[in-house]
DNA sequence: CCGGTGCCTGCGGAAATCCACAATAGTCAC
DNA sequence: GTGACTATTGTGGATTTCCGCAGGCACCGG
């Protein structure tokens, strides 16, 4: 598990620099890349923090980065630099799910904060996306029977119900059930549902 | 209830011909308003559609009207319409919800397929809004002592124990329970469970 | 005063859930 | 083959839920 980190990908070593030691001042660790590729390569789904992103660079642009990670389901806040923005380009990145959008030359202090929102942002995403995986893992520990019989808990019908539309005992219905709520950690049908809510949910900020 | 209208707010008279004139050749229904104030006037929070807004304009810009319509809580979707933007302007607007924001000159074509974006945004939205507010009425039907009730429910406590909290009998409890499931329209804990989950989620889209 | 509503309670029974104990059978890996 | 896991079923009983029937108490508006 790598710490909450943030990463800076640019092409020019100066501002490359500055960025890190700019946040360093401020206290928050960073990690510089010197191209989209490089980053790439080390990128993962698990990343916690936030991506100081130049859009300019040569070969992968910072834009194309972008969508990549996506594609990689790496959900690290992105915080685009630029010196040559423009408005369409600013609000299709914001639009695809961007955290922000500043021009160079950018104010420190304003970037930091900004910097600080996405950490936060990412803390809350990332405690998240835990819960919700564990919540994969749990079911995944479920039988394809049980999985068959939890779904039909969860459409309100009773056990007699169940049984006769998977052709099987009441009986059985009651033993998977119990077994349900022993690997999913619940106590009842209702916690079950309220707990399987967010699973529907989009993961939206 | 009012229809599915696009809400044209510009004062300039030659811009707001022209947009209604392109969205009326698309099959758009629009209507014109030659400042923020009026507009407002008008606003409401039962709208639907979707709102092309220019930003500068002779007394209230429209961002500002933009911020006065979150207040009053009236959620259509705001297409910024400006000649004389920039970057930052651009991404404070679109992290502030709206739900894009254009340069002029602008291309007809793509203005048009987002304000039909848009106006299928608002549909999406004020369904779930109805659906939410449906939900909002059938729990204010509820007495307090049913809310009491269904409120631990909800927690998966046992009629034994909900009686034991609330120093009343089981017997009542039972009374409870069942008016609470009439009232709400569904016939289990889990549909209760599920059917409220809706309210806690926050609405983002 | 009377009717309506909300809240509370008891009785008794049908239905459903929960659970311990016990057992059969198929698959798969070691 | 043996052991682990899964699916299946049964018996029997404790507990809980669900529901109709019946009644009491308080408050409020006509």
């Amino acid at each position: 598990m790598s710490g909450v980190t943030t990463h800076i990908v640019d092409d020019d070593p100066a501002v490359r620099d500055a960025l890190q030691w700019l946040l360093q001042s401020r206290g928050v660790l960073s990690q510089t890349w010197k191209s989209a590729n490089e980053f790439l390569t080390f990128a993962s789904r698990d990343l916690c923090g936030c991506l100081l992103l130049d859009v300019r660079m040569p070969g992968m642009s910072g834009i194309e980065l972008f969508d990549r990670l996506r594609a990689l389901d790496c959900r690290l806040p992105v915080i685009f630099l630029t010196g040559h923005g423009d408005v369409p380009m600013a609000v299709q990145a914001l639009k695809d799910g961007a955290f922000d959008f500043v021009e160079k030359p950018y104010d420190a202090n304003a970037l930091v904060d900004k910097v600080l929102a996405a950490i936060e942002c990412d803390g809350i995403r990332s405690a998240r996306d835990g819960s919700i995986l564990l919540l994969r893992q749990k079911l995944g520990q479920l039988t394809q029977r049980e999985q068959e019989v939890m779904q039909r808990i969860l459409a309100g019908k009773l056990n007699k119900v169940i049984a006769d539309e998977l052709g099987i005992a009441m009986r059985t219905v009651e033993v998977h059930r119990s077994h349900i709520f022993e690997k999913m950690h619940v106590r009842s049908a209702v916690e079950l549902s309220q707990v399987l809510g967010l699973l529907g949910d989009k993961p939206e900020s």
